[in-house]
DNA sequence: ACCTGAACACCGTTCAAGT
DNA sequence: ACCTGAACACCGTTCAAGT
């Protein structure tokens, strides 16, 4: 009982996170709670992420974005050999086959249930962008439909940056205001985002 | 120099907050800084902010939303008399005269341009939501305009939703990937957001 | 009404030590 | 390599007290 090889790992550590942050919110996360969770002494988190809570948040936003158990290691100099690790679990995406605004579609809608999934740990994303090869490769396939679209030059990454802002922002909208008591229920939020989408997608192209 | 008339206000309070912010991020708000930058002990803000910092940050996201001194008093049960104060100090928006997507752009470049001003705060709108009289007049002006351009039923409560998504989204977009070396620069990131702003007034009448 | 000052429980992080 | 445990500086908040 002394020694404790709890077998911890980046991605154990940030799946405890992530339930600490759905239950308690942002706020009730810390170290020692963590810590707590994951039964172990809150310093032995700092053995897995040695710059601290700041590097965790860093990685709890790259794995929100970029499914894969493989998304939290961008962090850790030394581990980018797993990087290919980042295509596990992927949901259904821009990379089905099927024509331009389908892809698009099916990304968004994913991109959107995923953020929906971690919506408690939205704030983390206004300040970080985690670059991961997952998110690079599926920007790339977003820009490759709209470039099959018709759009060129600049205008591929205008619209691209378009969508991701959509997004983004009705998860946000969403989010923020769910617990008033006129807001949509989930069915009618479903509507509201792909009412948008596609003006959005209409406008664009 | 023992008792302290320091003159204390909500608006002081706020003000101060968002300098600090603006400096330090938000993880570098603390209670007792924020005493030390208003020259009064920290425990005098909680005169003012009975409910601590969570209320705090309920004004701050309340003020960053809705200009105006009388914002932040929507937290205080008993000052609901000031309420048409938040009149004050209004940015130019969707209360002109002219067209009705002209109305909606001028709207939607102020709402951005103010919560440009305000970016360091951006994770506390996450998950808050505060009803001001400003936010609600402004809405309703957006929604009036929408008819105008001739939607009707729920399409136009569909059509706000997501120009206030759109909105809120390329700030956020804007912010957290600004500090990546190929970011736009502001002239792009403006265009950027017009661009996208029209691609969706286009889709959505 | 408005602010102070001591106190308490909790926090992030460092560091030396254990295995 | 992986984790513990004590320690330090800092934090939010309560409460009794001052004017």
């Amino acid at each position: 009982m002394s020694r404790n090889y709890a077998g911890l790992s980046r991605e154990r550590i940030i799946i405890e996170a992530l339930h600490i942050i759905a239950g308690r919110g942002l706020g009730g996360l810390s170290m020692r709670r963590l810590g707590d969770a994951l039964e172990v002494e809150a310093m032995a988190i700092y053995h897995h992420f040695p710059l601290g809570k700041e590097q965790l948040f860093n990685a709890i936003a790259a794995y929100v974005t970029s499914p894969g158990p493989g998304a939290g290691a961008l962090d850790d100099p030394e581990a980018r050999e797993s990087e290919q690790a980042a295509e596990d679990g992927e949901p259904a995406g821009a990379s089905e086959p099927g024509p331009w605004d389908a892809r698009i579609t099916a990304w968004a809608e994913a991109y959107r249930a995923r953020l929906l999934e971690f919506s408690g740990a939205l704030s983390l994303l206004a300040h970080r962008a985690p670059r991961t090869p997952h998110s690079l490769a599926t920007r790339a396939l977003v820009e490759g439909a709209l470039g099959e679209a018709g759009l060129t030059g600049p205008d591929v990454e205008r619209a691209a940056d378009a969508l991701y802002s959509y997004c983004l922002g009705a998860v946000v909208h969403q989010v923020r205001h769910q617990q008033e008591e006129d807001a949509p229920d989930a069915a009618e939020a479903d509507a509201r985002f792909r009412y948008g989408l596609r003006a959005l997608l209409a406008g664009l192209v």
